[in-house]
Order: C-alpha cells, then sequence, then structure tokens
DNA sequence: TACTCGAGTGTTTTT
DNA sequence: CACTCGAGTA
C-alpha cells in the first residue's frame, strides 16, 4: 500500500485523490506537476477507480509521455504490485496527441488508414501544389507553415483567401493521392471519426478516464479534441500553467484553461502554489512580469533568498567572455586556468552540468559557444537539426520504410532515380530481405542506392542502428540518438528558452534581455513576457540577467540596453552590477586633458 | 547530373 | 553576417 498523503503536500493530495468530474490542475513551476500527474495515474489504479487499460494520458512530446510512463510504472511495480501492471502490457496509455491519435484512426479504420508524413514532405507537397496551381512563388517554405496554422482550428480556418483555399486543395489532392496524412491531419482525422455518435460512444466506454499534461499548450483544434473525448461532467484531468503559455506561435492558446471551467461542468480546481524549485524572489520577480498575476500567489519552501544579478555589457563579446570567465569560477576553476583556486566566491562549487546559459534566439548562443571553447570549458546545444533533412539519411530511410513494406508511393517517387526505375527493381530486391536484421538491412540499403559505407554520416548510422539491432522505425532511432541533451552529461547547456521549459538548472545565465530580443521584435508582448517567466524559473539558486549595448543579430544592427521587462521587475529584488570597465583602454584618458 | 553563383532570408518547435 | 535555395552552365 502506498502512502499518498506522505509523499504529497496538501494540495498535491487533493489533485491525486480527486474522485468524480472533471478536474484543473494549475500547476506553476517547479510545484510537482509531473508527481501530480503520475500520482493521480497510480492512485485510480491502486485504490481500483480505474482499471489501467481504461486510462488514456496525453502529452505534447515523447519525452514527456516517456517520463510519465516510467514514472507510473515505478510507483506502482515498487510498492504496490497487481496482475495487471505485472504481466506486463496493462500499463496505462500515455502518449502524445499525435501519437494517439495515429492510434486511434489506425485501429478505427483499418487499411483506409493513411501514413503519416513529416514536415519536409508536407513542405514539398505543398511546393508542388503550389506549382500546379501556377501561383507565383510567395516563400517557398512559408506555404506549408501558412496551411499548418489554418489547421490548427477545427474545421480548419481559412480567413477567406482565394489563393489558400486553392492551395490547401490542391494540396490535400496530393495527399490524397499518395495516401498520406500531415502531423495536423492525424488530429484532424481523429476528430472528424469522434463526430460520428457510435465512434465516441465507443470511446467514452474504452477510455472513461482521461488526463491531459501542458494543458496550456493546446491549439484550438486539440481543444476541440478534448471537449469530444469527454462528457461535460466526464473524468478529465488537465493540468497546466497559463503563464508558461509560449507556442502560441504554433496556434496554441491560454485561454482554453478559462474555457475549461465553462465548458464542462461542476470542475474542480486545484492551485499548487507550493515551489520546490526557486527560491522567492525568482518567484516574485517572474510573478510581477506577468499581466495576470492576481489569481495565484506562489510560495517558495526554499530558505535561500539570493537577488537576481543584473550585468551590462559593451557587446555580445564582452558578454560572452563574462559568462565564461563565472562559470570558470563558479566550477572552481578548471584546473589549468585558475590561479586563485578556492576562493569561487565564497560559494559553493558547482558541476558544469548544474549551469545553462539561455537566450531568446538560438543565433545568441554562438558567441558564449565560441567563449566557452576559448576557455575550454565543455558545453552542449540543444539545437539538433533534423537527421533527416539530410538528403542520403532521407533517402535511406525512404528505401527503408519501402523494404519494410510500409509502401507509400510518394516514397518511391522520391527516391533516386524516380518510382517507375523502383516499381521494377523492387520485386528483384524483395527476395534480398530474407531474415535480415537492422545492420543488415542497413547495408544491403546502402548497397543498393549505391552509397559509399565509409563515409562518417553514414559509419555513425551503421553504429546506431547496431546498438538497436531490431529498430522497426529507423526515423524513431534517428531521433532518439539525435535527441542528446543529457543532463547528466558534464557540460554547460546552452539553449532557447523554448527549449529549456520543464528543466531546472541551479545556475541560470539568462543572455540577451534587450529590447528587441528579449521582448522579440513584433512578437505578442504577453507572450514575450511568459517567456521571461519561465526563464527565470528555470533557476533554482542563481540567476543573471545580462543585456549588451549593440548587437548584430542577422547583420543588422540591435540598438541595446536593458530589456523593458528589467524595469518591471521591483527593484528590491535586483542587484545591478556595473558595467564592466574596458580592460585595456586604447588610450589613457589624461591624454585629452586640456 | 554536378557544379557555381547571386539573391533572398532570417524567432521560438513538436508531432 | 551566414546560410540555403534556385537558376544557370558545363
Amino acid at each position: 500500500m502506498i502512502d499518498w498523503s506522505s509523499n504529497l503536500n496538501p494540495t498535491q493530495y487533493k489533485a491525486v485523490t480527486h474522485r468524480i468530474g472533471p478536474l484543473l490542475v494549475v500547476a506553476g513551476p517547479g510545484t510537482g506537476k509531473t508527481r501530480v500527474l503520475s500520482y493521480r495515474i497510480g492512485h485510480l489504479i491502486e485504490t481500483g477507480a480505474a482499471k489501467p487499460d481504461r486510462i488514456l494520458a496525453m502529452t505534447f512530446t515523447n519525452q514527456a509521455a516517456k517520463e510519465i510512463s516510467e514514472r507510473v510504472s515505478r510507483l506502482l511495480d515498487s510498492e504496490f504490485s497487481t496482475e495487471c501492471i505485472h504481466n506486463g502490457q496493462k500499463i496505462p496509455k500515455i502518449s502524445t496527441f499525435h501519437g494517439w491519435a495515429l492510434g486511434f484512426l489506425k485501429q478505427t479504420l483499418g487499411e483506409d488508414a493513411r501514413l503519416p508524413v513529416d514536415e519536409k514532405d508536407a513542405g514539398d507537397l505543398c511546393q508542388e501544389a503550389a506549382k500546379k496551381l501556377g501561383l507565383s512563388n510567395p516563400k517557398p517554405q512559408g506555404l506549408y507553415e501558412c496551411i499548418s496554422k489554418a489547421k490548427q482550428h477545427f474545421p480548419p480556418r481559412i480567413n477567406g483567401d482565394e489563393d489558400m483555399e486553392a492551395l490547401i486543395q490542391a494540396y490535400h489532392g496530393l495527399l490524397e493521392k499518395y495516401g498520406l496524412w500531415d502531423y495536423d491531419d492525424l488530429l484532424l482525422e481523429a476528430l472528424r471519426l469522434l463526430e460520428h455518435t457510435e465512434i465516441k460512444a465507443k470511446f467514452y466506454r474504452d477510455f472513461p478516464f482521461v488526463l491531459v499534461d501542458e494543458f496550456q499548450d493546446i491549439s484550438p483544434a486539440q481543444y476541440t479534441l478534448i471537449k469530444s473525448m469527454a462528457r461535460k461532467d466526464g473524468n478529465i484531468t488537465v493540468i497546466g500553467d497559463p503563464n508558461q503559455a509560449i507556442y502560441g506561435f504554433r496556434g496554441a492558446s491560454p485561454e482554453f484553461i478559462h474555457c475549461f471551467n465553462t465548458d464542462f461542468e461542476n470542475v474542480k480546481t486545484v492551485v499548487l502554489d507550493t515551489v520546490y524549485r526557486c527560491p522567492q524572489v525568482f518567484l516574485d520577480a517572474a510573478t510581477s512580469l506577468i499581466k495576470d498575476r492576481s489569481a495565484v500567489r506562489l510560495k517558495s519552501v526554499r530558505d535561500r533568498t539570493p537577488k537576481i544579478r543584473i550585468k551590462p555589457f559593451e557587446d555580445p563579446a564582452a558578454e560572452a567572455k563574462w559568462v565564461a570567465r563565472t562559470i570558470e569560477q563558479i566550477v572552481g576553476g578548471l584546473s589549468f586556468v585558475s590561479l586563485d583556486s578556492g576562493t569561487a566566491g565564497g560559494n559553493t562549487l558547482r558541476s558544469l552540468s548544474d549551469i545553462a546559459v539561455l537566450f531568446r534566439a538560438k543565433a545568441l548562443g554562438n558567441p558564449v559557444a565560441e567563449a566557452l571553447s576559448r576557455q575550454g570549458i565543455p558545453f552542449q546545444r540543444a539545437d539538433t537539426p533534423d537527421p533527416l533533412a539530410q538528403k542520403e539519411l532521407r533517402s535511406i530511410w525512404r528505401l527503408w520504410e519501402v523494404l519494410k513494406g510500409r509502401t507509400v508511393r510518394y516514397h518511391l517517387l522520391k527516391l533516386p532515380g524516380g518510382k517507375d526505375l523502383w516499381n521494377r527493381k523492387l520485386p528483384d530486391l524483395k527476395p534480398g530481405l530474407q531474415g535480415k536484421d537492422g545492420p543488415q538491412l542497413l547495408s544491403y540499403i546502402i548497397d543498393i542506392l549505391d552509397l559509399d559505407p565509409n563515409r562518417p554520416l553514414l559509419r555513425a548510422l551503421a553504429r546506431a542502428v547496431k546498438r538497436h539491432p531490431h529498430v522497426d522505425s529507423l526515423a524513431v532511432l534517428l531521433r532518439n540518438e539525435a535527441d542528446m541533451l543529457d543532463i547528466n552529461i558534464e557540460a554547460v547547456s546552452l539553449l532557447s528558452i523554448h527549449a529549456a521549459k520543464g528543466l531546472e538548472f541551479p545556475v541560470v545565465f539568462l543572455i540577451g534581455c534587450e529590447p528587441g530580443i528579449l521582448p522579440w521584435k513584433e512578437a505578442d508582448r504577453e507572450e514575450e513576457r511568459r517567456l521571461f517567466y519561465v526563464g527565470l524559473t528555470r533557476a533554482s539558486e542563481e540567476i543573471f540577467l545580462s543585456h549588451v549595448k549593440h548587437r548584430r543579430l542577422f547583420g543588422q544592427m540591435m540598438h541595446g540596453g536593458p530589456s523593458p521587462f528589467i524595469a518591471d521587475i521591483p527593484e528590491k529584488l535586483l542587484v545591478r552590477e556595473k558595467a564592466q570597465k574596458p580592460k585595456k583602454p586604447r588610450r589613457p584618458k589624461q591624454k585629452k586633458l586640456f
């Protein structure tokens, strides 16, 4: 028997043990959101309120789904064994919106289900459609983005633009022709299915318990989906933080957290307000930035009360140099560089993995990366480009999919040589597949495509496949291998604020706090505030905000100075440090006198 | 098919 | 500033 109350604070306990009907959990940064979600799932199962296979939990990322799954099974495995869990399989379904939708479509439509395409292919198809229509070439890659934006709504919202409408139609024609769905279609098609009363009724029977993570990030279509996944008085739990809604640019809207109260009946709201991560000062600063600060007053349990340090600089190079120097001090100097060993400002020494440098746009990370390299400080960046964007890997992946039997005409068409060639070739290739495992299949493919297996890229791929000889999906493998921001690794993390969401670091440098950068020019002001909020609340011990006078971005000079947001933080929470004197003044001042 | 050259472009990101 | 993409040429 798990002792639920001793592992949870009273509000968390309330959320975990809530019985019947809709539940809205407002979970500020560091208040134990994931804990509540996984404990709630565990509690539903342990008390017998729900069979594991009657529970569906939805997340945005595979990463989050995996994390919750692991926590639930750890929780139940270690302390509570039921036949449901131990016989494997019957673990609650925890998946991403898109993953669930695809499974649901396959299950309901069987053979008629199409295959998903990624953004790249969707973009290419858009262009193909535009070309067919003879549309003037406005923006090559922006077309799909536009369409996708329209498809964040159900039904898709086209604002009366005729060209746009024609383009969408042509694009959908191509998708149909090749038997494909784009990512947005997965949700929209699932929604269309749920409009049938019998299908909806079956869904209600199958999953009487629905939970939704990161509720502040859902799009209108996703909200519609959630509404059709549960009755108005159903057992639906949503959890999120409206102040951390930072995905408006891709169609998310924090409004839905308010809609939930009116669209569902007798919603029970639980506000998690005890913060285990940040010191009170950081919380107060963060909340002072947000308009809607009335609702929740977050309370920290941490006793340290460090101030927020503000550092001005002349230019990005100086800022970066200071970041590198300070990091060196914080970790107690890298053996060979630091002479003033031991001091480190009287603070505890930290490891490199305790430190993150955060910024609004990836480009700002470059000077810092340079400075860190120069100082010999190991670092890692999160911005891994999509491996499948590379031509060779993409061809390999396409042929892999074809040979695995997930044949799509579109893949054949796009393979070097074109569809006809591959249609002729395929019958000869298929017999060669007998009993091949991953590595063998890969070298078979490399051979067929006549690629050089000794290229470093392909060697790396071969190694990755060797580690997982029984992979089915090369795309999943590549994505997981590329996604290597490993918190445990001994390195400083360089991250965009977006990428840092959900993470926590003892020491955070938030660089580029300048007008035009941190409120990004022409971006939604409130969302930019929330971004700043997210940035500030990543830190558990120390935070530095820095800004520069001049910054060249994309060849354009930005005029700097401190972000207006800094002025919104109560002065008593801040320590403003002096601008650094230029180290070696070119010409001594006295020359000028008289 | 493979290369160069110049114009154009440029937040944030998941599936 | 630095990169990608498409047109144009060999």
